[in-house]
DNA sequence: ATGAAACTCTCACCTTGCGATAGGGTTTTC
DNA sequence: GAAAACCCTATCGCAAGGTGAGAGTTTCAT
């Protein structure tokens, strides 16, 4: 015991025992200034703080809580300037409202990703083919500037790439989170004319703040057969077309590639999608 | 030019600027072995892509869209397994959940702050005494361990760790954004006796979650006086009580010291504090 | 073909707020 | 007086890249 200057000193372990910190913490306040010990021992460096400090410590805490920077705790406590406190308050206050406003997405994001991923798990086998009601849905997208049937991958990815920084371009945030679509006009696909019209995603709600103009996809039954794989799509989309002739099945518009889930787990390299390929097929009732 | 095996590879630049990414992130991909270009010269060691990968860094962007790391992304991406993503995925429902009650806690206290600051602004002299009606006010308190006016501020200082520490023992989160006050026992301030009685915080609905046995202080008017330092509390608190005294002021509950705001810019070491000691006072109408 | 401009490489250091050592001294306690 | 507990400095590590420095490569225009 070399130094013992006023009543009660607290080393560097007491200190940080009393306040619910660790000693690396406080060392690190120290090196930045923040909360420097009032004492020192010249010779081995211990440090030594005083109970009053605990103050000084609350504050750090109080400013932390508030979800400011050790720099900018540093410059108000340096500063002594009540105002910048004010200044750096209002800003956090916008800093989480956006922090909320983007957890909030991501929070509708990966509920999507998961019903995506369920829907996976209980969707029939590729190639089965089926007849199901569709509900209505919205769609934003883009002509194909390349007709991707009739070149290779490459350019599906090049129309892709279009259609993602078209929605870059408008601000749109997690572009990467709305599944993608292509669809045919519906006469060249009844006549076996397979020629890539649209590129497009599933729009939701959230997209409506953007001021898109949107496209309406008309709910009805459609023919849809499952595909595992992009490299199967002109196959299956023939093999539909197919049935539904066979069936006699009136087709009465646009063919649709649905990408179900992109989560492609399952081949490295490619992009590796669950497809369902669909057409709306005539069934409707007459009015009389 | 010295390779070009296959028709478009892109080299990182291109990759970067088609992707809306830049170099850094995809030579970062690379060392993680997220994203491996799918050619690099074994001369000079350039990268190139081809185009087909843009699905897997689609890939990546998407799970980092959903909040996961880019570890978690690489073990997805390692192991082929979707169970694992879904998994991951219903990990971060959860953290999100508990980010956005973290920020909508940190945005109520930043609101506490800044009205904080502002009735500082607004707030009388030093010194200045007035006659004001307070609302109801929930507290949740300890008894005084040491009667802290009798000894120097460390006792103080240790009062108000124990009631901190009470607090952290019950979970309570940002427990510096609470303000604290002491009371002392309306007897024994009447008579001119300080004893200290309880230091307490003043509660909010956050902190009805956590079952703490809370008290009530009543609404009513109050005598108070305004103070801009905790030295001075003994000083106004008795100036106070003669103000009573002199004005006929019948005293009819505890004395209270209200800490207004804690954010003490202006002096380093002490807690320095904007004060408003308050006693109520007895206007009751006589019913009849 | 050549020179300049644009591009790319590796390496290493910077950011936040500490936690986790390593290696060596100090204080406290029995 | 010795052991236990405590403390020091210094460095590395974390996540996801950003920002250079210094050197080599490719591309474009002449």
């Amino acid at each position: 015991m070399r130094c013992r200057i006023e009543g009660s000193l607290l080393s560097i372990g007491k200190m940080a025992a009393m306040n619910h910190t660790t000693i690396p913490t406080l060392r690190h306040y120290d090196k930045l200034g923040l909360l420097k010990p009032s004492h020192v021992d010249i010779n081995t460096g211990y440090r030594y703080y005083d109970i009053q400090q605990n103050a000084r410590f609350d504050l750090i805490e109080y400013m932390k809580e508030l979800g400011m920077s050790l720099k900018e705790i540093a410059s108000v406590l340096d500063c002594h300037d009540s105002a910048l406190v004010e200044t750096i308050l209002a800003q956090k206050n916008e800093q989480i409202h956006r922090q909320i406003r983007g957890l909030k997405l991501r929070h509708d994001a990966i509920e999507r990703a998961i019903s995506s991923l369920e829907r996976y798990r209980k969707s029939p086998a590729t190639g089965t083919i089926s007849l199901e009601y569709i509900d209505r849905r919205l769609i934003y997208g883009i002509p194909c500037p390349e007709d991707f049937y009739a070149h290779d991958i490459s350019s599906y990815e090049r129309d892709l790439l279009y259609l993602r920084h078209d929605l870059m371009d408008k601000g749109i945030p997690q572009i990467h989170t709305y599944s993608v679509g292509t669809s045919i006009k519906k006469d060249d696909y009844a006549s076996g004319i397979f020629r890539a019209d649209r590129v497009f995603i599933f729009a939701d709600k959230a997209l409506e703040d953007y001021h898109l103009s949107m496209d309406i996809i008309d709910s009805g039954m459609y023919a849809c057969i499952y595909l595992d794989s992009y490299d199967k799509e002109i196959e299956g989309a023939s093999m539909l077309l197919s049935h539904c002739k066979s069936e006699g099945l009136s087709i009465c518009g646009d063919y649709i590639c649905e990408v179900l889930t992109e989560f492609n787990v399952f081949d490295d390299e490619k992009r590796g999608m669950f497809l369902r390929l669909q057409v709306p097929v005539d069934f409707s009732r007459k009015r009389i």
